[in-house]
DNA sequence: TAAAAATACTCCATAGGTATTTTAT
DNA sequence: ATAAAATACCTATGGAGTATTTTTA
């Protein structure tokens, strides 16, 4: 069988076509190149030197098989190194899923944040609802979820990545618009539109909390999934709701938003399964888990 | 040193995902297999499988090596068997010098008889005068000369590849185009365009024997080199020749040829260097040594 | 407990070393 | 006579075999 060791003393021979000097770069005595060029010949079943006591050339077939050899070699450096880059996590492919809502504060930065220093490994990103996200994160459709805080059991596992302050949003032809100040109180008779609660469970509650506590129950009267949706309805003047502040971003002339002081925060975070072993993910985790300030 | 062996045995593994069945394979024990595969992983300094005692997978590392690792071995086998054909003389280069004589009888079938069993064998065809081929053959500037009966010495040699008669070419206005029958004798008041004794003696010599015994010594009255410039030249009314037969296919108006009767041949023959170690060339000898057909 | 990978240990094939011979200039 | 490749012969690394242990489903 032809070994990688033929091929390195072939090329040093065919290179310095002179035993000594060959034996000499690849660290053996000349007797043991001598043999093993004498066994790669054999093998071949064919001459690669045409050699006298004097002098050593190549053969047609010599010529060829230094081409060919050299491609070998790089063939096999650059498996090497390949393979080396996708166990760093340098080299390969990281599946993200994320809430809208996180794709409107801090998502930009943090995928801008690993993507510099992985050039290498294409991303895959999937704008997905929080139920639906954590059921990838699962089914290991993705590797990583961005979305609300969320609590989990082994072997999934959940960090904060920030926190983000709620805001009113109102049309901005409704009566409340031309308030100096609006409070989550004066939405007492409002209609509500929100996300369902299984959707996204920590926010609902954290509205309806918000609600109880200025002494009402929020009246719902549309349940839709996506922020964003959310925002354009209320645009519509079809209802109020309570939201992230980032969503402001999107920025709508038609809605107002106002931030509420002195409310809980809604916590983002990422989830993801310990047991996945995409070694792109330590390094994914390590590289957005060190940057908590808020966007 | 990662060898091909670890490749081999890795392919395998990642083939089966079972030691046991991979190592069959391969024809080794099951636990030869599990060190060669914990010494290559060692090596890169990652790990390519993730194993329990009940199952063997692929880790992302492992996936990327098994693809370049297959690229390696396909390297290793087309530059074995590219470097057997060029050993075979079924892959590489043939500088093939010749007469232009031969170029118009039988060269084309010659080429055509080597080269639809050696397709892989590039060809590079050079057209020279006598002298010069004589010495391209010498220098190693071409493998093979095909051209008039030479005398060589070794490493030189020489192997006769066909006859060809001789015929009298003179111009379609001259009055002796006009006789029934022209033969050498008629020849005795023409001036004579020839090729150089010192660019093809062989061809020189036996004209000049032709007119001596028909009983007159021929006067030149030019000299050049080609054959083919010869039948232009008699064509314009120059002079008469004795040209190889086979230049009537150059077959310009202009000029007649008429076959001379019991005339000595003309002989062609193939003149190569022995200690020519190109491959193709003992094919291309025997190839072309087996057709002593007459074009 | 059973199937499969890892480990322990033994053996030997062969890569590699030193000394020497052959060969062509 | 000399330089360089080949050969002879010895050494020892490490690849492969058998037997056994470990591991987890």
């Amino acid at each position: 069988m032809i070994e990688h060791r033929h091929l390195r003393y072939f090329l040093a021979l065919a290179d310095h076509l002179h035993y000594g000097k060959a034996s000499a770069q690849v660290n053996v005595a000349q007797p043991s190149l001598s043999r093993q060029i004498a066994d790669l010949e054999s093998q071949l079943g064919c001459r690669l030197f045409a050699r006298t006591s004097r002098s050593v050339e190549l053969t047609a077939a010599g010529s060829e098989f230094q081409r060919s050899a050299q491609l070998v070699i790089q063939a096999m450096d650059s498996a090497i190194r390949s393979t080396q880059a996708v166990a760093r996590g340098e080299k390969g492919e990281l599946r993200i899923a994320f809430t809208s809502m996180i794709a409107w504060s801090g998502l930009p930065k943090m995928i801008k944040s690993y993507a510099v220093n992985a050039p290498g490994v294409n991303l895959e990103l999937s704008e997905l609802i929080p139920g639906a996200l954590m059921k990838a994160v699962e089914t290991g459709e993705c590797d990583i979820g961005l979305t609300f805080k969320a609590t989990v059991q082994p072997p999934y596992q959940y960090r904060e990545l920030q926190r983000e302050s709620l805001s009113i949003a109102v049309p901005g032809d409704h009566p409340l618009a031309r308030k100096k100040s609006v409070t989550v109180q004066d939405l007492i008779d409002e209609p509500f539109i929100l996300s369902p609660r299984d959707t996204a469970s920590a926010l609902h509650d954290t509205i309806f909390k918000l609600c109880r506590d200025s002494g009402f129950e929020p009246r719902v009267r549309m349940y839709t999934q996506l922020q964003g949706t959310i925002v354009n309805l209320v645009g519509e003047g079809l209802g109020v709701s309570i939201i992230p502040t980032s969503m402001s971003k999107s920025n709508p002339d038609s809605v107002l938003f106002i931030p509420i002081t002195n409310a809980p925060e809604i916590t983002l975070g990422m989830v993801w399964n310990m047991e996945n072993s995409n070694p792109c993910l330590s390094a994914f985790i390590q590289s957005v888990g060190t940057r908590l300030d808020p966007p």
